[in-house]
DNA sequence: TTTTTTACTGTATAAATAAACAGTATGAAA
DNA sequence: TTTCATACTGTTTATTTATACAGTAAAAAA
């Protein structure tokens, strides 16, 4: 896939949003309008820039005719993690899910296939996506997704100081992990929001 | 809600279902070639009074200017249900989400506030949303919707026949539920596609 | 029975929109 | 150094689109 500048980032972003709150694409004299160009032939260099990197597709002829490209549409779901590398890269994407926000509390950067039953008993069951928002602010509590020496766990997070880390699984058969992050790589990845199981 | 013609709800229908297809909203032309209209002033009455029943929102002086009105989208979450009512009986609906469809393997006709802990071994917990697909032909393994003398249930469906019906808790505090459909008043409601949970 | 609503055809037009063409300027790639 | 991509302004035009107005006809409501 072919990168994008920061302007036709931009644009594609403010397209994504358009469709979200008013349920249609933007015109080009919308898109100049918001970025204060005084042409509209700005957008529609802007549009046709993002259509030959395949990012957007345009429909010829037709009004507000602007679709996103579906394969770098949707929340992408994290299946197994490589050691080492970071959750969202590609080789770790299985998939992409249309997706539209409301559901859950806050916006769901990405969704973690869950593997194992550490989290059983709190309703957590492998093979679940669990969503997940980037952020490193957590409070004990909260379920988090946390790396630890390059390995990525789901866990709820019971204590946390710059000296002592415990992770509590939801499991009796399992123990608390204990970590300092000083001596130990230990990383907060993010926050759970919610759960989604798709039973068949 | 004032009600619907056939064809204005098969509009709204179609409208509805551009949205989907598209990502945007049809024009009047195309709503009228769709329907075999010959003036696309036909369209334009219809979109009039579906804005005047207040369905739609029609935003003047706009290509594709057509919004569905929210409180009538959306999939709705039926809470507590009153004994003896549909399930989807207004009373029984407590709001309704946004949600668009790929993600459960059938489409949602509501979801189901669950309440108890019944369930709790196949990760089903108090408070979840299970995503329900209304549908009498169920098979053994299905997890199932079922309303027992105006009481309404989520089970595993076990046993299934003309004289006997096993419905089975997950949860080993709870012992299996048999029914004889003959005598009792017993009716499949519907499907467990899935699991929807929010924290906090 | 009269009025209103529904459901259309047919015509017309102002406004919205896409999209081409002609420029200017800058920075990166070949 | 020349070409190409980016990022714009400014102008123009054909097409799309919304939407009003004038009718017809049947069914439903008052």
């Amino acid at each position: 896939m072919k990168n994008l500048t920061v302007r036709q980032s931009e644009i594609l972003t403010f397209i994504s949003d358009v469709i979200s709150n008013e349920g249609m694409p933007p015109t080009r004299k919308e898109i100049a309008l918001k970025f204060g160009f005084k042409s509209a032939n700005s957008a529609e260099e802007h549009l046709k820039a993002l259509d030959k990197k395949g990012y957007i597709d345009l429909h010829g002829g037709t009004s507000r005719g602007i679709s996103l490209n579906k394969p770098f549409l949707g929340i992408p779901i994290v299946g197994s993690v490589a050691a080492g590398s970071p959750l969202l890269a590609v080789e770790n994407v299985e998939e992409r899910i249309e997706f539209n926000g409301n559901i859950f509390s806050d916006s769901v950067d990405y969704f973690l296939r869950v593997k194992g039953d550490s989290m059983n008993e709190v309703g957590i069951v492998e093979g679940d996506l669990i969503a997940i928002n980037k952020r490193k602010d957590v409070k004990p509590g909260d379920i988090v997704v946390a790396r630890i020496n390059d390995d990525v766990t789901v866990k709820t997070l019971f204590h946390l100081d710059k000296r002592k880390v415990i992770l509590r699984p939801e499991n009796k058969n399992y123990k608390d992990i204990e970590i300092n992050p000083a001596v130990e790589n230990f990383d907060i990845e993010g926050k759970c929001l919610g759960v989604l199981r798709n039973y068949n």
